[in-house]
DNA sequence: CTTATCTTGTGAATCAATTCACAAGCCCCG
DNA sequence: CGGGGCTTGTGAATTGATTCACAAGATAAG
C-alpha cells in the first residue's frame, strides 16, 4: 500500500470521532464539507484523505454515517482489541492505567509495571502494579501489542531498549525524550513540555 | 516576523533539551550534525530551522553551547514564568497539576477548577481546587497566561468558549476533542487517543 | 603566510501536502 | 423522463517543507 501520512491519520482518527458523534445524534448521511467544518479543515482534504482507501461516498449526497465509521475503524485497526502494558506507574502512568476511555476503545490493560518497591502490589482498576524485574518474562509469555512508556526521562531510552529487546513493535512514549528505536518499531509520542513551550513561543512572537 | 511552522517550533523546543543535556555534560560547543543525530533528523535540517532566527554559530567550529541554549530560550519565550491555570481535576487535571516539571520549565501553576463537589478544596501541590464557578471572576482579576483544559470530551468546547469569553489566549487541551477558537488563540491539543489509533494503525497497516 | 580541514548559512532543487476546479454520478421534482 | 441542484472523486496546480550542494568563514598546523 502506498505509505500514509501520519498527519493523513491523525485527521482519519478525528473524522471517526466526528461520525460517532453523529451517529449519536441519529444523522445518517454527511458530506465533505461538514465534516470538514468540524475539523477544521477543507472538504477537499477530507476527500483525499478517505480516497486513499477506496470510494465510500455518493454523488450529491455524501457519505453514509454509520458505514464509512466502519471503514475508518477497519482502517485504522479498531475493529479488535489490543493488549496494552503501563511501563512506570508514577502519577502520569497511574492516571493512564485508570482512564476508562483506552478499554472503551479496544485498548485493554494487560500489566502495570514500576521500579519503586513502595508502589508494588498497588491495584489501579483491577491491574495490579509488578515490579518492572518481571518485564522480559511477561512480554516473551504473553506479547503485549502496546507498552505505554511513562517512567522518568532519563530512564526513558533505557526502558525502550528493554522494550525493544524483547519484541515489542509499538510504544506510545510520555516521557520528553526522542527514542533512538529500530525502524521496525513505531513510537508516537506525547509530549507535554513541547506543547507547552509551542503556546509559550505563540505567546511571545505574535505580531 | 516571517511565519514559522509548527514542526520548526517543535524541533527547536527538542534541539533545547538536547542542549541542556550537552551543557549539563560540560560540552563547549556541538555541530548541527550531532544535534541532528540526537533529534533524528539532518544537519541540513537543524541549520535551516536555526536559520529563521538568526547566525548563531561559528563556521567551521559549531555552535557554542550555552549560547545557543539561551538563544533557544528566548525564542521560545521560556525567559519569563508563565501563569497557568488547570481547568478540571480529573485523574489528568490531578496528575498534571502534580508534575514537577512544569514548574521547573517556568509554567507555574496558579489556580486550579472543578466542578465536582467532591474534590473542591483539595489541596495538589500547594493549589486548593476551587469551584469552576469562581473562574471569571479569578480569570478577570488575574489574567492566567495559559489554560490547561483536563475536562471531560462533551464538556470541553463549552468550557474552551467560557475560557475565550474571558480573554484567555492560549489553551492546552487533553480531551479528545477539536476546539473552535477565534483566530487570535492559540490551542494545542495533546491527544493520547489519536497517538494510540497511530499506532493501531501502523500495526495494522505494516507491510 | 599558506594549506588542509571543518562546518556554517543559504540559494536552488526536490519532494510532499494541500488546494483548486471540474467532469461525472446521484437524487428529487415536475 | 429530463433538468436542476448537490456532492463526490481526482488530475493539475499550487503552496510548503525538506534536502542538496557549495561558497565562504573559521581554525589549526607547519
Amino acid at each position: 500500500m502506498k505509505r500514509i501520512a501520519d498527519s493523513t491519520v491523525r485527521r482519519l482518527s478525528a473524522y471517526l470521532r466526528f461520525l460517532e458523534d453523529f451517529e449519536a445524534r441519529g444523522l445518517a448521511t454527511i458530506s465533505s464539507d461538514e465534516l470538514a467544518r468540524r475539523g477544521g479543515t477543507t472538504s477537499a482534504q477530507v476527500r483525499k484523505d478517505l480516497s486513499l482507501f477506496g470510494s465510500f461516498g455518493k454523488r450529491g449526497l455524501g457519505y453514509a454515517v454509520p458505514e464509512l465509521a466502519g471503514r475508518l475503524r477497519a482502517i485504522l485497526g479498531l475493529g479488535r482489541t489490543w493488549q496494552v502494558i503501563i511501563v512506570g506507574t508514577g502519577k502520569i502512568g497511574a492516571a493512564l492505567a485508570r482512564h476508562r476511555g483506552f478499554q472503551d476503545r479496544g485498548f485493554q490493560i494487560v500489566a502495570a509495571y514500576d521500579r519503586d518497591p513502595a508502589v508494588l502490589g498497588t491495584d489501579l482498576d483491577g491491574v495490579t502494579v509488578r515490579d518492572v524485574s518481571h518485564l522480559e518474562a511477561d512480554v516473551r509469555r504473553r506479547p503485549p501489542d502496546i507498552a505505554v512508556l511513562a517512567v522518568p526521562e532519563q530512564a526513558a531510552q533505557a526502558m525502550a531498549d528493554r522494550l525493544v529487546k524483547c519484541g515489542v513493535k509499538a510504544i506510545l512514549n510520555f516521557a520528553p525524550a526522542q527514542l533512538q528505536v529500530p525502524a521496525d518499531v513505531t513510537v508516537k509520542s506525547v509530549n507535554m513540555a513541547m506543547e507547552l513551550e509551542g503556546l509559550s513561543f505563540a505567546l511571545t512572537n505574535r505580531d
